[in-house]
DNA sequence: ACTCTCCATGATACAATATAACATAACTGA
DNA sequence: TCAGTTATGTTATATTGTATCATGGAGAGT
């Protein structure tokens, strides 16, 4: 885990980003977990360490770590993970576990096979997929 | 569109489901449009039709539509949408489009496609996908 | 007819999640 | 030095979603 946070530092040096200490401690309390955690718990553990706490402080640290493929959203929990393949563009699947909310991530599920497949695979029983493509339909496409 | 409220009544009647006003009117609302729509939109368009409008009177139709397959909720939007196939299991992709905001629904792509294929269909430029499965983890389901 | 239960709705209050907006500070390059 | 950029501090507020308890109506069994 050290060691991750470590990679994540000499990723965001080779790529020109700021790691700051609050994005660097936002990760440290996601990698911790197997679970996802929301924002307002990462703002308590910001305060217990001595960091301010106001809802930006973490949503900024957040949307860094997301938008640098350090960590992902899970919509269905709004809470957040650490990510498993960092600084790699790579097409998550997720299997949350509605029981003890863990979350498990899985890159290569998603590149072999279909859904279907995904939904009986890794001992995960799952109940409900959703699959959500964001970007731009044909005709946006075309206005721009 | 008309059709499709009819259809949705018919299946209501003959699966002992209570088609109410209030749900009937939540699904001609999601039906009329192709974008998401949010809980506190749809509580407006209540209101100027004479329904009463506190949250849960929104929350609790679409749970219902939701639950019955009259609907989906699409996670990154916070809203919803009418379905396409009511009624039926199945394992919707949408398609977001961050423009326009259209979102549409893809049923076949989820079975026969892996994601990698659906992220380049439709004409769509997909710039982000999402797969999140609920369900219960291996040691949860063993645990049960 | 009575009443029990179930389901849906009415209504109030509130919890949880997320963002806007503006100020300050620190660095960087011209 | 000075303008531009990036990150943080701070206050306030917007948006989304639930808990809770009260009311009402429809059907089942007696």
């Amino acid at each position: 885990m050290e060691k991750r946070i470590l990679e994540a530092e000499r990723y965001c040096e080779r790529n020109g980003l700021n790691f700051t200490p609050v994005r660097k401690k936002v990760l440290q309390i996601l990698l911790e977990k197997s679970t996802a955690i929301g924002a307002y718990e990462i703002l308590d553990l910001l305060r217990k360490s001595g960091y301010k706490n106001q809802p930006p402080v973490a949503y900024r640290a957040l949307d860094f770590l997301v938008q640098n493929g350090f960590a992902h959203k899970i919509e269905h929990l709004n809470g957040f993970i650490g990510c498993n393949h960092p600084g790699k563009k790579h097409l998550p699947a997720f299997m949350i576990c509605r029981s003890c909310n863990t979350v498990a991530e899985d890159e290569a599920l998603a590149e072999k096979f279909t859904i279907g497949e995904i939904a009986s695979n890794a001992g995960f029983t799952v109940e409900n997929t959703m699959i959500e493509a964001r970007g731009l339909c044909s005709s946006c496409a075309s206005a721009e």
